[in-house]
DNA sequence: TAAGATAATGTTACCGGTCACGTGACCGGT
DNA sequence: ACCGGTCACGTGACCGGTAACATTATCTTA
């Protein structure tokens, strides 16, 4: 093993075969005989050998490889989808390249180019500050694509959406009837389509209820530990009427928790607080924390799976995977 | 680029030279006329060449490329380290392969072989669920190989090592100081090597202050949020009188601090909560964690800069990176 | 029993690059 | 005018596989 490299010849010598017919015995091509198989398995145990996948790559145009491009992996709710993604692959003998945008469009370029160069099979896209012209234009002239959380409409691109509307939806119904009317919203200050669908989901439902959206109570911030913190003090120190907050995602919800604890307000009673993404810290903060829930590693293993099935059929087009939420009451709302 | 691919020859064609001259100018060669480089690199944009990186690792045997080995994304505390490793990585045009074992050695075994397969330059290794054995007849006949929080010793594995065993004392001296002799430790229930290191500085430290460690005031549990919180309420069940809880990391401690808040038990009055990692959200617990902490992100770096020195120089022997740790005190102690 | 079908195996081109080496142009020195 | 050295560039082999086609052996079947 140690050695400079077995090659697929030296197996053919050893077996006293051509080394095509080592390719078949690795390929489990139904070519060959039983005998000669065996003769074949036996040269390729003794010589330790095992195939190139860059030789394998070259002559296929295949890699068996995949691009993951997250925001930032720091964020609990990517790694789950991560690891979902990540282990269907691994099952199939594919491996995943992780990349992070930092939630900033060079970055996003950056990535889909160096993915591109490293020539993987497939991308899947869970993140959104390219502008759709970047991504139609990526998709029209590369590789099968699956895009998450995000509308695209491009024969090349699949989509895997959770139900974001209706996950706002049920948040903001969840608070109204919890008696709240003055409801604000931290809201992720990049510009992603799935920030829309909840801010939509959070005005509509409001509307719905008669509750005018008060513009002032919708407060952008980057959407971490830090940013909700941040947020939130200002928010409730400008607007005290304020009685609860729905955040972005957790991760501002979290930060939320303590700025409202720095500031003396007991949560829920002075203000409560509602994320979204249900990660696993939120059921163990304190007060735990009211999320809305969805299931991150499936999110992942159906991208994945959605995106073999496009290796497969690849002219094929495919309709989008819809994906369900369920609302999460806990101790802060 | 959408087209079926542009090879160095068509370059070479388009250009009037040899394929030859093309590769030269591509790899920055000296041996081009100022004058045949720009026609080459005219070409080059004319026809929207990228050179195949398959072909190019194929002959150079390099595929820049390295695997990242770690025990579960899902922990905080791996992926700081990831991205400290993925971003040094990518300045360089290089790409990484992350896997998880689960903490379990037969995983770690499997993606060990995967990455074989895969032809990475070199791994950096983040877990320990494996046997010295493994790891070191891994290290023997392979490439070069960064460990993480582990000692071996090898001529062809690198180390970073945080300074563990002083962060164990550190926290034990700073729960002293507060008072406390009856300190409890939550620790991991594999077996890995960082896990002995912070045992051992427990222990000492203790003893140093004429307090004898207490085995039954020591716990083995999954080292995770649950894994933390069930175990606290074990431990303080059976044990009333424990005042202080020092655990392997931060998941564990912030899941002891929601253990205690569902007993009634209020800290740090009641029982003290000391961390290990000082991860983001320690910050945003409430209490806010105190932790012992230092730089995941560094230790990331400093492991892929370690692997580029070993691809410069493949037979020079490396001394171990060390990484101090520092106290940091919240809230909760 | 010869011809055609079929199964098992060998031959050779090819994927898209890099590298070692060969060649000729040019240059200065004697 | 000749020689050796350097520079710019080209030629062909090679990396380690797969795929298409050619070939041979085996089996039918008329």
């Amino acid at each position: 093993m140690s050695r400079s490299r077995v090659t697929i010849r030296d197996v053919a010598a050893h077996a006293g075969v051509s080394h095509q017919t080592v390719s078949r015995v690795i390929n489990n091509s139904e070519q060959v005989t039983p005998e000669t198989r065996e003769r074949v398995k036996e040269a390729i145990k003794e010589l330790g050998y095992h195939p190139s996948r860059l030789a394998q790559s070259l002559v296929t145009q295949k890699t068996r490889t995949i691009g993951l491009v997250v925001a930032d992996i720091t964020n609990p709710f990517f790694f789950e989808v991560a690891r979902g993604v990540q282990d269907t692959a691994l099952a199939q003998g594919y491996n995943v390249f992780v990349c992070n945008t930092d939630d900033n469009p060079q970055g996003e370029q950056d990535v889909l180019t160096l993915l591109a160069s490293q020539e993987v099979d497939g991308v899947i896209l869970s993140t959104a500050s390219s502008t759709d012209e970047e991504l139609l234009s990526f998709a029209e002239n590369y590789k099968p694509l699956v895009v998450i959380n995000r509308e695209i409409d491009h024969p090349k691109a699949s989509l895997v959406n959770v139900d974001i509307c209706k996950g706002a939806k049920l948040a903001i119904e969840h608070l109204i009837e919890r008696g709240h009317s003055h409801i604000a919203m931290l809201s992720h200050d990049g510009h992603p389509p799935d920030t829309v669908r909840r801010v939509k989901g959070y005005r509509e439902t409001l509307k719905a209820h008669g509750i005018m959206p008060n513009d002032d109570w919708l407060v952008l911030a980057p959407p971490n530990l830090e940013g909700g913190y941040a947020a939130t003090q200002r928010l409730l120190r400008q607007h005290p009427e304020i009685t609860a907050i729905f955040t972005y995602n957790d991760l501002m919800a979290i930060g939320a928790l303590r700025g409202c604890y720095d500031m003396g307000l007991r949560v829920p009673d002075d203000c409560a607080i509602m994320g979204f993404d249900d990660i696993k810290f939120s059921a163990m903060t304190q007060p735990s924390l009211s999320s809305i829930n969805f299931d991150k590693y499936i999110v992942g293993q159906k991208a994945m799976q959605r995106l073999f099935e496009m290796f497969e059929e690849p002219d094929a087009t495919f309709t989008p995977i819809p994906l369900d939420v369920e609302l999460v009451i806990r101790e802060s709302t």
